[in-house]
RNA sequence: GCCCCCGUAGCCCAAUGGCAGAGGCAAACCCCUUAAAAGGGUUCCAGUGUGGGUUCGAGUCCCACCGGGGGCACCA
């Protein structure tokens, strides 16, 4: 055996096994219906076309693999297919600055990513490839957007809308992330726009209660953002008449039985209302208010710390209980798109209340006797429990009976009765940018809004490039004249079509189940093939989407399962939030000049070696800083297996019976194999590659200094460890498993199994304790039972020498332990 | 301001309430080698952020604080 044929050379077996495994095309999904092996359906969030694949992507894609093919070892039918989220505003910007199309620049970004995810040896499905941009693709989005559409949730309606000046589009709620652009970073704005949303907020109940359905597979942190995002809650509402006019004005609070501790009233300042409401000797007032309050940012407006600002319109509201009159204010505090955009304001029992109250010398008066120090007097609010008074029918009543009561009371007058409300926001779909997907609509002077027919679909972009995409504020569909003009497909008539594409966000609420059947002309994706895949057994990506395009993509799951599309009402039944790359402590970034180039990394230590330092850094959920790691070891190691696998195949041939091997070095490889299969069921991926770097380093004992390299014990071994590294690094292990005598590939060698005669172990070491010192360590049988083991512990000297007379209390945790209390 | 997660050798990380160390990096040394690299091996290193508590027994459970990270923050 020359030494060069043990030399671990990643580059060369990349450039053998790249080309070989693409003719076999291992991973592909099996679609036969009489295919009798169970699915699995792994999902990772498919890239954005940006360029190359960063370190990042490296990682995720690790970590999906590493589950992926597990399964593919155990026998599953896996789906595990790749694609390209690629509309989106960067193209755009690029196609702009090169006077380009934006297709040139993705699809040239999604070439380089595909040939880097070959190279790095990710086990996908590669004949279901799709890409969000393709007509194709889009179509079916707004397929989709006529049936919401059609079922009234899809509509048009002019409100206050995020806008992002940078961007020079309007953005939903879900992005916006403390008042900015949550792509680019600039402030966001508000105006006054007439836009299309998506009706998310009549799911909003569904989309918390079936988080019950995940709530063992998803990390906890992003249900809580999910739930708070929804943001449930549960109060009363309530109507107050207001002198000199005619329609009552209704709000919505959570604490109504507070309502007699109402000493104002105050309807936000930029709501209709307002105006409806004002004293007409006071709407000066309120327009200069107006004109102050838009001065602000959405930063400004919103800090907590602000001090609070308003004006009264005139006007007095009447208590619907207490007959009581309370002066109306416009106050920008309150929004006009929660509740009912007006508040009955209770400053003892609410602190921005109170803010105000003390503000403008507002009286405070307490209803709730918390115990607590007088907020008129102290300037702090009292929001907790307590016992009623000042309030009549209330009064002696705790919190929730007097909420009970007021209701009642309420229902009773006809003035009100108990109400939920959500922090859910419709969701904004319309984009006024160009690389997006039309919105099917034709705008008919005669008809209204009318869909574009199935039929006609997909609505393709018409063909602009360069200047002609620059942001001017409105989208730029719409100096495409030719394709603007159209005849209103229900009478004929001139009419034009909307100009807005919609939210990339649409593209990733369903992709995943087109991925069941990608090329389907006839529907978005097979219902019957759909029914065998979903829902997604395991969901791979970063936590930034926890409440965009999870949340998206559940709703859109629960409208399909309404149609009866979808089997399902939730889509992911796990989900594993991979941790970041980082580099020295900080987010690599240009500026910071710490960037690392994934490339850059294969070319100097090989893809299984930057794969296995991803998976060896620490628990996926983790960060990993580049700093902290070592690629070089991981190649070591690599090199270190691969001439355990090399050697143990050069000295013997498979077939041999195991049996009749070092029995010392076939435990630990069964214990091995046991381990590696609970710590990979578990994600604990880490831990599964340092059992394996042990289970190398006995195979190299018993290689150097055991019963040497041709026992049928270590080539047990050697196959054993190229399997399960295969996981991890492929190509190592391809090759590995090649030089055992193996064809290929190992992708379909199948998972080892632990012999359990293996596992059992002939003695245990019993640690012995007197008062929780360790004072004596005895040999015993794993099946010993507590009485003997007491009895033998107690017979040790070295424990007798601790202990005078009689021990008060022992302790037997057979067959690990026993612990003697003096 | 409120809520959640995390603090274990110089570093990254393990440890069903039961002997604090599995694995790796770094360091030192030995073997191999003409030499170096590669390779093989040995050794060094913390009492688990701090202070209480529960327990026969706490890195693990509870409370408070310190430090780091994240989420929410006029939603009535």
């Amino acid at each position: 055996m020359a030494v060069s044929d043990e030399q671990y050379d990643p580059q060369a077996l990349q450039e053998k096994w790249q080309a070989r495994w693409e003719a076999l095309d291992p991973f592909r999904a099996s679609e036969d219906p009489d295919d009798p092996r169970p699915r699995k359906y792994l999902l990772d969030m498919f890239p954005y076309p940006s360029g190359d694949l960063h370190m990042g992507h490296g990682e995720v894609f690790a970590i999906a693999d590493v589950i992926a093919r597990y399964w593919f070892q155990r026998g599953y039918n896996v789906l595990h297919p790749i694609g390209w989220d690629s509309f989106g505003l960067p193209a755009e910007n690029a196609a702009i600055r090169r006077n380009a199309h934006p297709a040139e620049w993705t699809y040239a970004n999604i070439e380089t990513q595909a040939t880097s995810f070959r190279r790095y040896g990710i086990s996908f499905d590669w004949s279901r490839r799709l890409h969000t941009s393709d007509p194709e693709y889009y179509r079916w989005n707004q397929w989709l957007f006529n049936r919401f559409f059609e079922r009234g949730l899809a509509y048009r309606r002019g409100g206050l809308v995020n806008w992002c000046p940078q961007d020079q589009t309007v953005l939903a709620n879900e992005q916006v992330v403390a008042g900015h652009c949550e792509r680019c970073g600039a402030e966001v704005i508000r105006r006054e726009l007439t836009q299309w949303y998506f009706k998310i907020t009549d799911y909003a109940d569904r989309l918390l209660d079936d988080m019950a359905e995940v709530q063992d597979g998803w990390p906890e942190r992003v249900l809580t953002m999910q739930r708070n995002w929804i943001g449930r809650s549960e109060g009363a509402d309530v109507r107050f008449r207001i002198e000199g006019r005619d329609e009552p004005v209704t709000v919505y609070t959570t604490r109504p039985d507070t309502l007699f501790g109402a000493t104002f009233f105050v309807v936000a300042a930029d709501a209709p209302l307002a105006e409806e409401i004002c004293a007409p000797d006071h709407l000066d007032a309120l327009i200069a208010y107006r004109a102050e309050v838009a001065k602000l940012s959405d930063i400004e407006r919103l800090a907590t710390d602000k001090e609070k600002t308003g004006v009264f319109l005139g006007r007095y509201a009447v208590n619907p209980v207490s007959g009581e009159r309370i002066p109306v204010w416009a106050a920008d505090y309150v929004l006009s798109d929660y509740g009912h955009g007006a508040i009955m304001a209770v400053p003892a029992h609410d602190q921005r209340d109170l803010d105000f109250a003390l503000k403008f010398g507002l009286p405070v008066r307490v209803v709730v006797h918390t115990g607590l120090a007088d907020p008129g007097e102290s300037g702090v609010a009292t929001p907790g429990e307590g016992t009623l008074v000042n309030s009549g029918p209330l009064d002696g009543l705790a919190k929730t009976e007097a909420i009970t009561r007021i209701v009642e009371i309420l229902r009773e007058r006809g003035t009100g009765d108990a109400a939920v409300n959500f922090r859910l926001r419709d969701w904004l779909l319309s984009r006024q940018r160009f690389w997006g997907t039309p919105i099917p609509i034709i705008h008919c002077a005669d008809c209204g809004e009318v869909p574009v027919p199935d039929d006609q679909l997909p609505v393709a972009l018409p063909d602009l490039r360069g200047e002609a995409l620059a942001p001017k504020g409105v989208s730029p569909l719409a100096s495409a004249t030719d394709w603007v003009n159209v005849d209103c497909p229900k009478c004929g008539g001139p009419a034009r079509r909307d100009t807005d594409t919609m939210d990339t966000f649409v593209d990733s609420s369903w992709y995943f189940l087109r991925y069941c059947s990608p090329g389907d002309e006839t529907a978005p994706f097979d219902v019957e093939r759909l029914k065998r895949w979903g829902p997604i057994d395991q969901y791979v990506g970063g936590v930034e989407h926890a409440v965009l395009h999870l949340l998206y993509s559940r709703f859109f799951t629960k409208v399909l399962y309404d149609m009866g599309l979808v089997g399902f009402t939730e889509p992911f039944l796990r989900l594993l939030n991979q941790g970041q790359v980082i580099n020295r402590g900080k987010a690599m970034s240009k500026s910071l000049g710490n960037g690392v180039d994934l490339g850059e990394q294969i070319d100097a230590f090989g893809v299984d070696a930057v794969r296995l330092t991803m998976i060896f850094a620490g628990p996926p959920e983790d960060d990993i800083d580049w700093a902290d790691v070592s690629p070089a070891a991981s190649q070591k190691f690599l090199a270190r297996a691969f001439r355990v696998m090399a050697e143990a195949g050069a000295a013997s041939a498979p077939g041999a019976d195991p049996a009749t091997g070092d029995t010392e070095l076939r435990k630990v490889a069964h214990r091995t194999i046991d381990e590696v299969t609970r710590l990979v069921e578990s994600h604990r991926f880490n831990v599964a590659v340092a059992r394996m770097m042990e289970l190398t380093s006995a195979a190299r004992r018993a290689i150097d200094s055991g019963p040497g390299a041709a026992d049928p014990a270590v080539r047990e071994a050697a196959e054993a460890l190229a399997v399960m590294l295969s996981l991890v690094a492929p190509y190592c292990a391809e090759e590995g498993w090649e030089r055992l005598g193996h064809g290929p590939t190992i992708a379909r060698a199948g998972w080892p199994v632990a012999d359990p005669a293996l596992l059992v172990q002939e003695s245990v070491t019993c640690v012995v304790q007197v008062a929780g010192k360790v004072r004596d360590r005895l040999e015993v049988s794993p099946e010993i039972s507590e009485d003997e083991l007491r009895t033998l512990a107690l017979a040790s000297d070295k424990v007798r020498a601790h202990l005078d007379g009689d021990p008060r209390k022992v302790i037997v945790r057979a067959p690990k332990l026993v612990n003697i209390v003096p």
